[in-house]
DNA sequence: CGGGTTTGACCCGCGC
DNA sequence: GCGCGGGTCAAACCCG
């Protein structure tokens, strides 16, 4: 009927050894994404990604990009509604999260570190996720923040933007997985996870 | 082997 | 009507 698609023969870049299963088995928000897409961002020398929630009948989808201006910015736009509060067994506590782990002023934890890939706030249900956003939005004013209510009116796509600098207080766990604020043009693999936002280019080594 | 990523192609809405 | 660009599909690939 259709012409289909043509030779699509690939040869895959080696992964990284951070992006295990494990790696993005729970991710930033607490529910699991499959990614479906990259596309390149006009303007911008950074990829968008595409991630749906893989549990089944939630047709949440989230956007991740980083911010043109400020590679250090991560921007999820999340469209749908979840309608299972949180479908994912926690392996941890979220209590180990640090404040700026909820920037986004959303207030869910995510997409620090990159697409999908981060797992910065791992096991938050909403109600959790909720409650500590209003707990951090009050003592913290990153820029670019965007305090839209998650899941409260979600005829509306919200935007989160996480920023992993201007973060002092960052533990290390989060810092290797961040930008260094000074660095945005180191963006070697070394920062793991990036290759899900960053153009393949960008991750390789200049040398090569 | 199943589930996840990668990535080129396809679809479609929108602006000119 | 056409071209562009954003969003999605799906084959190939990878890994536990």
């Amino acid at each position: 009927m259709k012409p289909k698609k043509k030779n699509q023969k690939r040869q895959r870049e080696p992964r990284f050894a951070f992006m295990t299963k494990s790696d993005i088995d729970h991710l930033d928000d607490g529910y699991r994404w499959r990614k479906y897409g990259q596309k390149a961002v006009k303007n911008s020398p950074f990829p968008r990604s595409y991630y749906r929630c893989t549990s089944t009948a939630c047709g949440v989808k989230k956007r991740v990009e980083r911010s043109s201006e400020d590679p250090s910015i991560v921007v999820t736009t999340y469209e749908g509604t979840h309608i299972h509060p949180c479908p994912i067994t926690p392996r941890g506590s979220f209590g180990m999260l640090p404040p700026e782990t909820s920037t986004l002023g959303g207030g869910i934890g995510s997409s620090i570190g990159g697409g999908g890939g981060g797992g910065a706030s791992h096991f938050m249900s909403i109600p959790q996720m909720l409650h500590y956003q209003q707990q951090t939005q009050q003592t913290i004013h990153h820029h670019q923040q965007q305090q839209q209510p998650y899941f409260r009116n979600l005829t509306q796509p919200m935007t989160l933007i996480g920023t992993s600098t201007t973060n002092p207080t960052f533990p290390p766990s989060f810092q290797q997985r961040s930008f260094c604020p000074s660095a945005s043009v180191n963006l070697s693999r070394d920062q793991g996870l990036l290759q899900d936002i960053l153009p393949s280019q960008m991750l390789k080594d200049p040398e090569e």
